[in-house]
DNA sequence: CTCTCGCCTGTTTTT
DNA sequence: CAGGCGAGAG
């Protein structure tokens, strides 16, 4: 059969125990996509399994997209039917079908953090708790663990032990019913609720069972408590359930994920099968025993140790820094050096980092130089603050109860209804019970507000109104500019800021308006609500986009799953990576190292590692240490290096004459020897050089890797790929020197 | 009700 | 150092 074709005995035992429960515990880089897409492929096709009783569950759309993709190149149009998605998107989709059994509406909303964090100040201070005693983004943390904890507001209010909790408990307490009157579900609530769900209707829960013949997820590692109730809840009909993970990878501890969700596995499903993928197929032996070394100092693993047919490959290299803008400029610099060099373009390499603070001095140096990158995480584009405003006015379209909207949108842009008016207003739908909106609708009949502000509020719900009418009949593209006319938004972004500042908004809403051009093409569901649900679950690295030929910068965190040819881990410094707070607790250092783990296993042929000995923190500078973990890679395999220091690679040749040796091949110049250009050119080889610098210099579209001293270029020959330049030096040395360089363009 | 200034606080990671 | 938030004035 050829789905059982190219793959090795472990992964070919994976694909085919598709009865009972099954463990895969699958290394890095193993071939586990490969393993679990071939698995449903041999389900539907060598078992003649209906694909609609499969049921995939991932973290990221990215790898939900990325396995239904393989799963339908594998099996062509017969793979339509099966629900592969994110277990918030499964969820969000299970709770708009059950809505009635759990009391809600249809069109929830999906509340984030942000959004939870607005309705927390908003419990703080309608209870008139103090806020500097109890931070709002403190007590969303304790709401949240306690929810993944599956702890209610009632029973966290009977066991809260101090006044802290039981203040905490009041305010979790009003933030669910708040939550609840909004129409809206957290992030944790996506979850949880289907728990209750199928725990209180054993007959919804026999429906998915019956359904859900064949279950599926996909890091398993990660996984918190409801998400695993929920996966027990539907296996336990059939108990075909295949989990895939890697202990070694679990990064998402203070998401709540726990690992004796996978470490127990055995324990809850005694006749469970485990499998183990350990050849590795992504990096070089030298990667990998740096990994494996690495990750050998935890305790709490099950166990397994990669490995590979590539041997050798070239040392990990490590640079230990000044500080991190030499740091960020050792790491352009090799990436100058390398960019041609064995066919490499920009994509081919990724900077991680521990904190996205990280990425600020990278992107001043690439910037600076030129070279495209992109950066994923940090501020998302739905989480801007145009984006989130333009969002917050269809939101409360689609679902007028949605109240953290309504006050967002309330007043933006200015339309004179204040925190006083909007008071009054509360206090009139509260005591009519109806909506904040429906109450401004109906601010004729609210007292003490002023003529002016009662106008307003009328026509803000007339305009509301008018949108919710027209939401299911027009595009919500068409929607979107509904908004943006009858509001004057950008007209009042543009009035507010400084050019610059606003150009950039205005810009953003543009590309909303494209983004949902493109969406009304692709969806089969062209609604404003799917619309809004799929917004609320998207994350940074889905719409990472590996085609486009630039630098990606991006966290450890959001690195999970992907691979690269070169990998660059900055910031490896004790109190950073580990972090402090992290390295006080055993359990969450190794969760820190864990994540170094995955770091490491992300390159396929080159690791580049760095650490700076002075790092600004917040402002003031102050002195670091090399991180501890950099000590748990054996030394052999580490070649040290300062900045400025690079390597000639088999393809860039110099050639000397006089005096100076000839250089060949792969070997690491003293800094004194390099070179840059300090002039701007446009493409002209020509003209003298200041060889003073430690850096390789453009010329153009080349990059020169440079020779020694000081010197005018006397002769030139050749154009494309390969340039001789004839150098004289100051000292009376002459050097012909070959650049050979596949640059793009101009950067 | 809005705006401005100045203080303060924080950097862990995210569906 | 930055962004967010509160206090106070117009």
């Amino acid at each position: 059969m050829i789905i059982l074709d190219g793959l090795n005995p472990a992964q070919r035992e994976a694909v085919e125990a598709v009865e009972g429960p099954v463990l895969i515990l699958a290394g890095a880089g193993s071939g586990k996509t490969r393993a679990l897409t071939h698995r449903i492929a041999y389900l539907i096709e060598g078992k003649g399994v209906d694909p609609a009783s499969v049921l995939a569950l991932t973290f990221t759309n990215k790898a939900a997209g990325e396995m239904k993709e393989r799963v339908e190149r594998l099996l062509g149009r017969s793979g339509r039917g099966m629900w592969v998605g994110t277990f918030h998107s499964v969820c969000a989709r299970i709770l708009r079908a059950e809505a009635e059994h759990v009391g809600l509406d249809r069109n929830f909303a999906i509340y984030d953090s942000n959004d939870q964090l607005t309705l927390v100040r908003r419990a703080i201070s309608a209870l008139e708790v103090s806020d500097r005693q109890y931070p709002p983004a403190q007590v969303r943390g304790r709401i949240s663990r306690a929810k993944n904890a599956m702890v209610g507001p009632a029973e966290f209010a009977r066991s809260a032990g101090n006044i802290y909790e039981q203040t905490v408990a009041k305010v979790y307490q009003h933030y669910q019913r708040e939550i609840r009157r909004s129409n809206a579900l957290d992030f944790d609530d996506l979850i949880v609720e289907p728990v209750h769900l199928f725990q209180e209707h054993p007959e919804v829960l026999a429906r998915y069972r019956e359904r859900f013949r064949f279950l599926m997820i996909d890091e398993y590692q990660d996984t918190n408590r409801p998400q695993y109730l929920l996966t027990k809840l539907i296996a336990d009909g059939r108990r075909n359930i295949c989990c895939v993970g890697d202990d070694d990878q679990s990064i998402y501890r203070f998401r709540g994920a726990d690992l004796r969700n996978i470490l127990d596995f055995e324990r809850d499903y005694p006749e469970a099968k485990v499998i183990r993928l350990e050849q590795n197929y992504r990096s070089t032996q030298t990667i990998l025993d740096a990994g494996n070394a690495v990750i050998s100092h935890n305790k709490g693993r099950k166990g397994k140790t990669l490995w590979t047919e590539r041997t050798g490959g070239e040392k990990v290299v490590l640079f230990r820094c000044a500080n991190e803008r030499e740091e960020a400029r050792a790491i352009l610099d090799a990436v100058r050096t390398l960019r041609g060099t064995a066919g490499r373009t920009l994509r081919d390499f990724a900077l991680l980092y521990r904190t996205n603070a990280q990425s600020r001095a990278l992107e001043d140096e690439f910037r600076r130089a030129a070279v495209p990158y992109v950066i994923v995480g940090g501020l998302r584009f739905y989480e801007r603050k145009e984006i989130k405003d333009i969002l917050a006015y269809l939101r409360v379209a689609a679902n007028p109860r949605d109240g953290v909207s309504l006050r967002r949108v309330v007043n933006v842009p200015r339309r004179g209804i204040g925190d006083q008016s909007l008071a009054k207003v509360e206090d009139f739908a509260f005591a009519e019970r109806i909506t904040p909106l429906e109450a401004m609708g109906r601010a004729e009949e609210i007292e003490g507000l002023g003529a002016k502000v009662r106008g307003a509020m009328q026509r803000f719900h007339a305009l509301v109104r008018g949108l919710t009418e027209e939401k299911d009949q027009v595009s919500i593209h068409r929607l979107t500019e509904a908004v943006l006319e009858q509001t004057g938004y950008l007209e009042a972004v543009r009035e507010e800021e400084g050019t610059v500042e606003a150009e950039s908004r205005v810009e953003n809403v543009r590309e909303l308006l494209s983004a949902m051009e493109e969406f009304s093409e692709r969806a089969e569901d062209p609604s404003l609500d799917a619309f809004l649900r799929e917004v609320a679950l998207v994350s940074d690295v889905d719409q990472w986009d590996s085609r486009a030929d630039v630098v990606t910068l991006m966290t450890l965190h959001s690195a999970k799953g992907l691979e690269f040819p070169v990998v660059f881990i900055g910031g490896l410094e004790d109190g950073l990576f580990p972090i402090s707070r992290m390295a006080e607790n055993p359990e969450d250092l190794e969760e820190e190292r864990r994540l170094f783990y995955v770091g490491i296993t992300r390159a396929k042929e080159r690791l580049f590692l760095s650490y700076a000995m002075d790092r600004r923190r917040y402002g003031s500078s102050g002195e670091s240490h090399p991180s501890r973990f950099l000590g748990e890679i054996p030394e052999p395999l580490i070649e040290r290096r300062m900045p400025g220091m690079f390597e000639v690679e088999k393809q860039s040749r110099v050639t000397g004459h006089g005096s100076q040796e000839a250089v060949t091949g792969q070997r690491t110049l003293d800094p004194r020897l390099v070179t840059r250009d300090t002039r701007p050119r446009s493409g002209e080889v020509s003209g003298a050089f200041d060889f003073e610098d430690t850096l390789p210099f453009n010329v153009g579209n080349w990059v020169i890797h440079p020779t020694l001293g000081r010197g005018q270029i006397r002769e030139k020959d050749g154009v494309g790929p390969e340039t001789k330049l004839t150098i004289r030096f100051d000292t009376g040395a002459t050097k012909k020197i070959i650049i050979k360089y596949a640059s793009l363009e101009p950067a």
